[in-house]
DNA sequence: TATGAATGAGGTTTCATTCAT
DNA sequence: TATGAATGAAACCTCATTCAT
C-alpha cells in the first residue's frame, strides 16, 4: 500500500504480461501479481480486463501524440515534420518493447477494440500524419496526387510493421536504420521532386 | 454422404466466424455449426481450436504465393514486378474481407503464433518482396541505399495496413485507388530516379 | 476377416489393453486396433464397453472354474484339495500377467460390475474354496470353529493379493514361492493338527 | 459462509461420491455438490480429480498408520501385537463402509495410483505388518519359515478382502467375527507352536 | 481502499456409439 | 459381417469477477 500510482502500476504490470503472453492468454491474475496488488483490487481501477487493454492503449497514445505535439511545434518544413514524426515514433516504441508489441498487435486484433469508441485516440494519430501530408500539399512540397488519408495510413502501416519487426527480436537492423529508411522511402514518394538527402 | 472436402468447409466457416468474432471469442461450436457439422468432426480435421487458425494462415498464404508466382511469371521490369505483387496482393484480399481481416488481424494477435515454425509461409512472402527489391538494385532500376529486407517489411505493412483499413469497413476510396496509390509513394521512393507516373 | 474366432481377438485385446492402461482409460478404438478390426466390429460382438469387461471376466472365471474341477477331480485329501486349489490359481494367473491385473484389480474397481448378476461366477469361485473348507470340516481335517465362507474369502483376499503383487512387477520373490507360502500359512491354521509339512 | 476446514469437507464428499458411484464414474460437480461448494472451489484446494482421490488415500492411510502406532506402542507380545493390529484394521474401516470401499476397491483400479509415488503411505502400511512379523520371527514366537513380507501381503489381503465384503454389503457376519477368526487363521500358521486359543 | 477466497458460467475436447455403405 | 467417418452428449477445468471482511 500507499504506492503513490496504483492505476500506473497495473497499466505497466499489464504491458509486461501482455507482451508475453498475448491478451487473451494473459490472466488478470498474473497482471495482479505482477503489479503487486491482490486481484480485487484490479477492479477498483478498471471496469473489467478489456479495460486495461484500453486504458493501455489510450494512456500510450496520448503520450505519444502528446510527445509528437511538443516534437512538432517548431518545426514547419514539411518534409522535415514527417521525419520528425516518424523518429519520435520509433523513438517511443523504442523506450519499451513490451509496449510496442501490445499496441501493434493486440489491439488490432479484435474488432471489438478497433471499432470502439474509445479508440479514437488512434484515429487522431492517424489525423496527424494525414494533416502532416496536407499541410505539405499546400505548401506544395507534397505531390497532390496522393489522398492524404490514404497516404497516411500507409505510412503508419510501414513504420508500425518494422516497430513490430524489431519488437518481436527478429530485427536485423537497429530501429534507427529502419526509421530512416522508411522516411526515405516515404518521402521520396510524397515531395513533388525528390529531396536531395 | 458429406460434401466432398469437409476440411475445405470447416476452414471456410471459420474464417467466417474468427472475422466476424475474433478468434478468441469464436466458439468451436460456432465454427462447427457454420460449416454444417458436428463439433466432434472438427477434431477429425484439426488438432485444436489454434490448429484451425494455423492452417486458414497457411493455406491462404499458400494460395497467394501461388498466384503472385503465377502473376509475377513472365514480368521482368522490376518497377512492374512490384506493382503488378501490390495488385495481386490486393485482388486476393479483396476477394474475402473476412479472410483479409483474419490473416491481418487475428494472426499478429499472438506471438505464439507468429513464432510458429508454420508460420514460415509468412517469411517467404516477405521474402518475395525483398526479392524483387534486391532484382530492381541490381538491374538499376530501385536505389541501392535501400536495405531489401527493411523495404520489404515497410511495403508490406503500407499495404497491409490499407487492405486491413478496407476490411474493417471504413474504406473511404476503393481498393484499387489504394493500390495504385501506395505503389505510387513506394515506387518513387525505390527508383533510382523517379518514373514519370 | 476370415480370423476363426474374431470374439476371442477382441477379448485378447481388451485383456492387453485394459491391464495397460485400466478399464477407464482404455478406448474402445485402442482395443479395436490391437485386435485388428474397425471400432465398428466390436459392436458386433458386444454390447458395449462395460460389457467387454464382462465377458473378460467370465471367460476367465469359467476357465479357471474348469481347471479347478479338473484339477480337483481325483483328490480327496482336503489338505492337498486346498493346496491344489492355491496351486492352480497362481499358475492361471502365471499365464497371463495382464489377465491378472485385469481380473484382481479393475474388476473390483465398481460396484456396478460387482453387484452385477453377471459377474455370479465370482461367486462360484469363491464358493468353490469354501466347499472346499467345508468337505475338510466334514473330514475332520480342519477345524471346525471357522466360518467356511469368511474362511474362503481371507484365502482368496490372501492368494490374490499375491498375484496382484506379482502382476504388478515388484515380486521380490516368485509366484511359486508365494504359493507354497500361503498355503503353509493358511493350512496350518486351518488343519485341527498343524500338519507335518 | 466457509465451514473452517473446506478441504476436509470436500474430502469426505469425495469418499461418499466415490464410494456410491466409483471414481470414474463420479462427476466432480456432484462432489462438489455435497461437500456444499462450488465446483470451481475443488480447484483451489486440489490439482485435479484424480489428486482428489490420492489426497482421500493418503490421509486414510496416515490416519490409520497413526492408530497403529498408538495402538501398538505398548503391546510387546508379537502374536497380541498382530491380532491388534487386525483390530485396528477392522475398526478404522468399520467407522466408514464408504472410505472402506473407496479405499479397497478404487485405489487397486489404476497402475496409475498404485505406481504413483505419493501412495508410499500404502507400502509404509505393509512395511508395519512386515515388521511385526520379523519382530515375531526375532522373539521365537513366529515361524522362521515365512518370508515376512509376502506373509504380510497375503495377511494385508485377507484382511482387506473381508473389509470389502463387508463393505459392498453382502456381510453375513460381523466385522468382528471376521476379525477375530482372520486373526485365529494367522495366528495358527505363524506361531511356531500353536497357540492355545 | 484493499484483499483473496469463493463463485459458477461456459468452452474445449474426448470418446462411446451409430449407421450408411 | 465389416467398416470407420461422423456424431453429440457431457465432463473437466479455467478464470473473470464478486463481496465479506
Amino acid at each position: 500500500m500507499a504506492q503513490p500510482d496504483k492505476r500506473r502500476r497495473i497499466l505497466d504490470a499489464a504491458v509486461q504480461v501482455f507482451a508475453q503472453f498475448g491478451f487473451y492468454n494473459s490472466k488478470v491474475s498474473q497482471v495482479a501479481k505482477e503489479a503487486g496488488v491482490a486481484d480485487g483490487t484490479i477492479y477498483l481501477y478498471f471496469k473489467n480486463k478489456d479495460d486495461i487493454l484500453i486504458q493501455v492503449f489510450v494512456d500510450s497514445i496520448d503520450e505519444i501524440l502528446r510527445r509528437q505535439e511538443d516534437a512538432l511545434a517548431d518545426i514547419v518544413d514539411p518534409i522535415e515534420r514527417l521525419s520528425t514524426f516518424a523518429r519520435v515514433h520509433f523513438d517511443s516504441v523504442a523506450e519499451s518493447r513490451a509496449l510496442a508489441e501490445v499496441i501493434t498487435v493486440e489491439l488490432r486484433q479484435s474488432s471489438k477494440f478497433m471499432r470502439n469508441t474509445d479508440l479514437k485516440p488512434f484515429g487522431r494519430y492517424l489525423a496527424m500524419i494525414a494533416h502532416i501530408v496536407e499541410e505539405g500539399q499546400a505548401h506544395g512540397a507534397f505531390s497532390s496526387r496522393l489522398n492524404p488519408r490514404l497516404a497516411a495510413r500507409a505510412f503508419f502501416g510501414a513504420i508500425d510493421e518494422l516497430a513490430l519487426e524489431w519488437a518481436m527480436g527478429r530485427r536485423q537492423s537497429s530501429l534507427s536504420d529502419a526509421c530512416e529508411q522508411t522516411v526515405d522511402l516515404f518521402l521520396s514518394g510524397l515531395v513533388t521532386r525528390p529531396h536531395a538527402n
